[in-house]
DNA sequence: TAGCCTGTGGGGAAACTCCCCACAGACGCG
DNA sequence: CGCGTCTGTGGGGAGTTTCCCCACAGGCTA
């Protein structure tokens, strides 16, 4: 049973919303609320599974109330139901930790699945949100930075991941095969080659590369 | 204008994708390949914008060649189109670098909009993709890792991020407007609440929390 | 052939970490 | 109310680590 929370300021939205998720058997409305305030209330109390959120609302907005709603203990997850296709927005939907996007012109058709795939821990998102993300957190060839990696030798770009990853020379060194004091010369030409004088920016660096990621 | 590269290892599935794409007056198709190797090659050769690359085919397979095409120096990209709706391998897909994804069922309807998409630099996935994109990399609360996080004050939260990001601890006291010496009471403190007895796995703890960011 | 890049390492001073210890205020809990 | 725990704050000191300078060999390029 997925219990679910309604937010949106029009009142007949909520009741045209609800009509469409009662037809489901393993759906549950558990409350509406008419903005983002009201809804951080009812989530905390009601704690649903996946709240249905407006953006464009009087007080908060839903964007701001999506990312507060993602910041309490528990874990309910937020799908984020616009009315126009404002599809400019879905970097700051996804920053804000939306893990559903629908228009209100797809909502009639998708909003249920998209329900279900949430609840599950899942993500729905429409295409368009893959640019977004994929461009943010997948490395990009032809991101600048990366051309830069280009400059360093595979020896180079070893040692400024696993420095990046927090390991001494006498660690890498160890790894790879050879002497901590070859190792911290390596980490001296990949800084004198990316022109950094600094430890955080390596670290940077092997970031925004991707040459540090989630495991 | 779009060049792009068909790869697949049915010519009569080339034949259909190159008709419908020669509709398009500003799409061209600059070569077929039969299979991945020879896709490299030509993708070496011509350099297209875009190649719609087949998963399933003899040698090294699709999911390789679209790996090794874009570990190229060029910047082409890759739409997967796989035979079957085989999204379980949507995972794979996007590791290897990928910027679109299609069924054969969508293809004749999407391929030209997803071509035109990638062409200019975005993703075109289907919404499943978000699921495994998302929960690849945008933080998310329900994680283990995170509700470690709660168990860290703030002091502790803060000094673990800069540390993270490369900071010393005399960096970080001057930033946050204490002594070094506290900074080091609060890194020990978390690796002591954390039970992690080295740097590198405060680094990955911090990534997989996603305290530590791209920018 | 003379440079430049890369892989490999040493020396040494300065910086940094890491463990132990200390103390005060806040908070909760018998 | 007193006691333990957590948090914020810091010191001492041994041991590590970094970071800059230097060196040399092999390979590739101009």
């Amino acid at each position: 049973m997925i219990s679910v929370l309604l937010v949106d300021d029009h009142a007949i939205l909520r009741a045209g919303l609800r009509s469409l998720l009662d037809a489901e058997t393993d759906i549950k409305v558990v409350g509406e609320a008419a903005c983002g305030e009201e809804a951080i209330d009812l989530v905390r109390e009601r704690e649903p599974n996946v709240v249905v959120m407006d953006l464009s609302m009087p007080g908060i907005g839903g964007l701001e109330a999506t990312r507060r709603i993602r910041a309490l203990d528990g874990d309910s997850r937020v799908i984020v139901l616009t009315m126009h296709s404002e599809q400019e927005h879905l970097g700051p939907v996804i920053e804000a930790g939306a893990s559903g996007y629908l228009t209100k012109t797809r909502a009639d058709r998708e909003l249920v699945e998209g329900l279900r795939v949430v609840a599950q821990g899942g993500a729905y998102m429409p295409p368009e949100a893959s640019t977004y993300i994929v461009d943010r957190y997948v490395r990009r060839t032809e991101q600048p930075a990366v051309s830069e990696l280009k400059r360093l030798s595979r020896r180079e770009r070893e040692v400024l991941t696993l420095t990046a990853e927090g390991f001494t020379a006498v660690e890498i060194g160890g790894r790879l095969g050879v002497s901590p004091k070859t190792v911290d010369t390596y980490r001296s030409r990949v800084m004198r080659k990316l022109e950094i004088a600094h430890r955080s920016e390596l670290v940077r660096f092997a970031l925004r590369t991707g040459l540090l990621k989630i495991h």
